[in-house]
DNA sequence: GCCTCACATTACATCGTTGTAAAACCCGGC
DNA sequence: GCCGGGTTTTACAACGATGTAATGTGAGGC
């Protein structure tokens, strides 16, 4: 059987309160009795049970963090960052996983109002008004990445000005016919609509006229569907001079297809992506892309977190992440 | 004010245990009640606080997955499929990442011993005896990968006989000189002491006399290590006919200071990996490895984990995972 | 030597849920 | 109409930690 306070308290010869402000430290307590204490903390081995911890003061110390699909390498970074960061701060973890079905983000928030997470951060797919018209009791929640509407605070980076920087970036280059990979037809993904707009700025900016036939639809954002999207519309259309992928794991997916079909980058065509993933840069050839701070990213969501979970009524924030283009062998010498 | 127990049965006019036994269903409740207790509970918005059931019950049905760096694709692959897994059976998973600081290993166990996870899922880096030495009060562990000692639960591809299967089909387009990428030198990690007999055991079937100036240290199984390792080895001797990487991770970095290089693969020299990362596939060229079902070898872990959740004085299982090498550009047609 | 005041420690109740054991209920049979 | 049998529901206590408020302890001042 476990130790328990009270068993603590025996052998310590004090009161099962006694240890508890020992072990809290709030209320003071004399040298001599937290020396006994903690030696008996010692000698029964003891660790508090945070169940009992957690349903007397209401807090857990475990926050959610919910992400479309851990298994992509963008994810898997986020979720680096978020587990280094909270652990820094005496948090811990819980993950889920919200890609495969959208419902999964409603069951998060009801999971984060049964108490066992304090807060969540949330990495939408779709979520537009679904999950989150919960209703009044949401749990304090900080959205990462873009949304369409302003449900709650967020960190996000400036994918429209970094679509068009990209962009601008590509054309400086001499090319002209810039491709996107990642444009969605179907469901709205806020992300391809905010990427897409900025492309089409900087082109607009340009003096390019826009060619709609170089928008390529993808739906899932993994190299496979990019790799297959990419096939297909080189079946069917003249090679572009530049191949903007709205996200690394797309550009990968590319690269590999130009690559079998003997098409060279970035001598035919340059390839860009979007999130910097580690893989990106030994990516053959390296890969350009728009980069930001992901820890950053993690840090901000945390500290945007803590503090509503501090004052569940302040108003909602904002905070936008630094990018900077990283220019690698995709895109020319 | 959230709703509890007691608000709920107030409301539907009956006891809290009678809303408790509708909640859990293991004591029968009759239609009528039954039905005024899910209205009462669906007019409330209840949701049960969990951390009062885990008081209660002793059980959180939180496991904790700890893996070294859940930023490497293998470990997100991993922690994707557990998730996966856990998710559908029922469990939460809270994460944890060890890589850092092998004082993480022992801080872990200690958390779940304060019954917040119920068990643990462990993917050690060093692990040796230190972490696990903790005494007898461990909780139920499940053991992933290569392990010096038989620690506990676990589940494991045979390296061995994978690293030979692959030095094999190395040799088997010809190749002599079979470079590998990864043996350490100092803190010796079991699947790099595993993965390499495997390959010496090959090269003495296959009469091929070992090469010490062939086995190329690699103390981080990163990309980032493995190109640097990779390009100052190159810097100092000849060009092997064959590179086999120790992890799909490495050797995504060794193609990348090939390319850099101007060495053609498979051409000038093969490489293989092992893990079967997705972006394997889409390396240019794309990569031969060893192959095993990641799924499955989050579901044996959960499975044996829970069955030492409910009988912990049972014997110590392992679990050896099928593998198979898949042949794919970068070692040949 | 006694009283006050500050500080350290304690007893008790409580967080929300559920197991135990006992009570209430309902039905048919005599 | 009453009783026995089973089923449904209830009261109570307990899980382990900690806030509250009250009690105990000691030093210092008169």
């Amino acid at each position: 059987m476990r130790a328990t306070v009270k068993d603590v308290a025996r052998r310590a010869g004090v009161s099962p309160k006694t240890v508890s402000n020992v072990m809290n430290g709030v209320v003071p307590v004399s040298g001599s009795t937290r020396l006994k204490v903690e030696q008996a903390i010692l000698e029964l081995d003891y660790v508090p049970n945070l169940s009992a911890r957690g349903l007397r003061n209401g807090r857990s110390g475990v926050i959610a963090l919910a992400l479309p699909d851990l298994a992509t390498p963008y994810s898997a970074e986020i979720a680096h960052h978020v587990v280094e960061v909270a652990h820094e701060q005496g948090w811990s973890v819980q993950i889920e996983e919200t890609g495969s079905d959208p419902g999964r983000e409603y069951e998060l928030m009801s999971r984060a109002r049964s108490n066992l997470v304090d807060g969540l951060i949330l990495n939408p797919v779709v979520l537009d008004e679904s999950a989150v018209k919960v209703g009044v009791s949401l749990p304090p929640v900080v959205l990462l990445g873009e949304v369409s509407q302003q449900l709650a605070d967020r960190v996000w980076v400036d994918s429209v000005a970094a679509a068009r920087d990209m962009t601008r970036a590509l054309a400086r280059t001499g090319r002209r016919r810039i491709a996107v990979l990642g444009t969605a037809e179907g469901r709205h993904s806020a992300a391809a609509v905010l990427r897409t707009r900025g492309y089409q700025a900087a082109l607009d900016e340009l003096g390019i006229y826009p060619d709609d036939s170089l928008l390529i639809p993808c739906e899932k954002w993994t190299p496979q569907a990019a790799a297959d999207a990419l096939a297909s519309y080189l079946d069917a259309h003249p090679l572009p001079d530049a191949l903007f992928c709205f996200t690394d794991s797309m550009a990968i997916g590319a690269l590999s297809v130009l690559w079998k079909r003997g098409i060279k980058v970035p001598e035919d065509i340059a390839v860009a992506g979007f999130d910097d993933i580690a893989d990106g840069q030994y990516a053959v050839p390296s890969l350009t892309t728009v980069s930001f701070d992901k820890r950053l990213v993690a840090s901000e969501a945390l500290r945007l977190l803590t503090a509503r979970m501090a004052d569940r009524a302040s108003e909602q924030q904002v905070v936008t992440v630094d990018y900077r283009i990283v220019e690698r062998d995709s895109t020319g010498t």
